[in-house]
DNA sequence: GTGAAAGCGCTAACAT
DNA sequence: ATGTTAGCGCTTTCAC
């Protein structure tokens, strides 16, 4: 808990002005070399840094792309770590925000203009709760928000993926197939409960709506849901949840109820998080590629930032289901 | 893209100083009630958020913890979640770090002075390259420098953890077993070179300086040290890796050797990361609780910014085997 | 080539 | 109760 050093301590050190101590430490024009070495053996020997803060407050650019999550959870984990791979040489850090007060809408449009025009240069919103933001920086939402967005965003094929999920069961002999949605802000989550709609009546199974619970992407609300829809008289043989956090608290409720999963209750999630495959059946799951979803998502901000048109303002990407332990053929009565 | 309100325009919307909108907005007293709420009016209808740079440029206070990490990696991404986790509800913001720069040796001293002080009001070092870091704010250190550091420090029990790896394949029925080791700077990686010796030789097993590779934690590493390894004249059966991701690399390298694991050689990590379950086949490895390490971190980190006394400053946790699919007894001659 | 001074957006004395 | 003033650490004109 030492005092700080400032580019005061060096300008003394240095016996020259704060100004030239600026000039020498950015490279700029007009400060002579033995100042300069002067100037820097300073630097080294006071370990001097400059403030982040500072000196955002003076110049426009950081160097600083920041990534603005509601939550550390599975996913927005693994869109760090593709942003963080996705930016290693480019000379951008990554700072990663998430917000004390989760108070739902518009957590992003609080850190963001805490942040923005001075601390980072451009933003990934990621699972953001509005649509558009005003910010002074290029911005590219990961996972957007229902409505037509102005902002340039990457996403998974959500309504194909939930298609995917439904067909495998079916295929699998199910014909009551739940559904826990996500997010109804998000266009993922709409799109999911699409495609579950859809794969429904493509395979010529009538829509129930008692068979539909929410889920808010959130495992205790999943939880909620799951308990309901199993206690129902008639409940189904197989549940597709959107997310893989919804699924894994399925599988949780099954247990609890008694149920074998996949013997009497086959589980499909959906975005294929590392935890999916770690649970106890490994979860039977829609993979969507996010740490792909964080890179193009540093692609797109860079691109901005270079000044650069971008070709595709809407990035759609593929996902797979991958099938493991929680599906199987519904249980005969 | 537009331009930042500032304090100054809500100042002027509300007709009043730019002095009474910072103590409106921050609630401190000396501002009659329809001031108030005339300042608040404003904030509302312009969007105003106040800067965090430029405000904790002048308070010290900013109510953000910062975790400054070399890379989001598994481990890395795992701690991020214990700490987001223990940080929710506490009214702090959570911001991590990374630099562009992984040069190596003091990345973190950097980052720590381009941050604290000013942006954050506290920081977590996750594997940090450095014993002591000076900084004006409270400092914890998880998986820390070899060294005996000032710094509290939160880590798990590496020694016992590597002994228990290699038990394990002894109890199998290894006894040429293999050690890819990791950042040699990082007292982790000391003490599980040390449980690895101390359980070899606490089964009789001699030790083989050949059996012993440098991964340094990293997946590029430790892929050069187990292609030397398996192509020596007498190979190990089994290999315990300091961590997950070598142990990883040691599988794929040894698939592209055409052995088979675990039937022609049994390998073992440290971690568990989520990666680890989901490996074909899922890796056994030693479990160490990393979200648990995160938020330790922050209950020391709280306590010190409320200016208590630690009870502990070095914190060690207790580790477990796992055994999933990569462990088998050693083939026939 | 170098330094003095202004100012980024904000908060905290200090006046009024 | 409100406004004025002085910086926080830095970068950037603009004099010298």
């Amino acid at each position: 808990m030492t005092r700080r050093v400032t580019i005061h301590d060096v300008a003394a050190a240095a016996g020259v002005s704060v100004a030239t101590v600026s000039k020498a430490v950015n490279g700029r024009y007009g400060v002579s070399p033995e100042t300069v070495s002067r100037v820097l053996d300073a630097v080294r020997a006071l370990g001097y840094e400059s403030s982040l803060v500072a000196s955002s407050m003076r110049s426009r650019r950081t160097g600083v792309i920041g990534v603005l999550v509601a939550d550390i959870e599975p996913f927005s984990a693994e869109i760090l770590k593709g942003v963080g791979g996705a930016l290693s040489g480019t000379g951008y850090d990554l700072l990663a925000y998430t917000g004390a007060r989760r108070d739902g809408e518009g957590w992003e449009r609080r850190s963001l203009s805490r942040l923005s025009g001075t601390l980072i240069d451009a933003a990934i919103l990621v699972t953001p709760t509005v649509v558009n933001v005003a910010a002074e920086v290029p911005i590219v939402a990961i996972d957007p928000h229902t409505g037509r967005a102005d902002l340039p965003t990457v996403e998974s094929d959500s309504f194909t993926g939930a298609q995917q999920a439904v067909h495998h069961l079916v295929q699998l002999g199910h014909r009551r197939i739940g559904f826990i949605a996500g997010r109804p802000d998000l266009r993922s989550a709409v799109a999911r409960a699409s495609g579950y709609r859809e794969a429904l009546s493509a395979a010529g199974i009538p829509f129930d709506p008692a068979l539909v619970g929410q889920g808010h992407y959130e495992q205790d609300v999943a939880r909620e849901a799951a308990h309901a829809m199993l206690a129902l008289p008639d409940p189904p043989t197989a549940v597709f949840a959107a997310n893989d956090l919804s699924a894994l608290s399925i599988v949780e409720v099954a247990a609890a109820r008694g149920l074998r999963v996949p013997d009497d209750l086959s589980v499909v999630g959906f975005d294929d998080v590392p935890e999916a495959a770690r649970a106890q059946p490994p979860l039977t799951t829609v993979r969507q590629p996010m740490k792909i979803l964080g890179a193009e998502a540093v692609r797109m901000v860079l691109a901005l930032l270079a000044g650069e048109e971008l070709p595709e303002t809407h990035l759609q990407l593929a996902t797979r289901l991958v099938a493991r332990g929680t599906t199987a053929p519904p249980p005969r009565r």
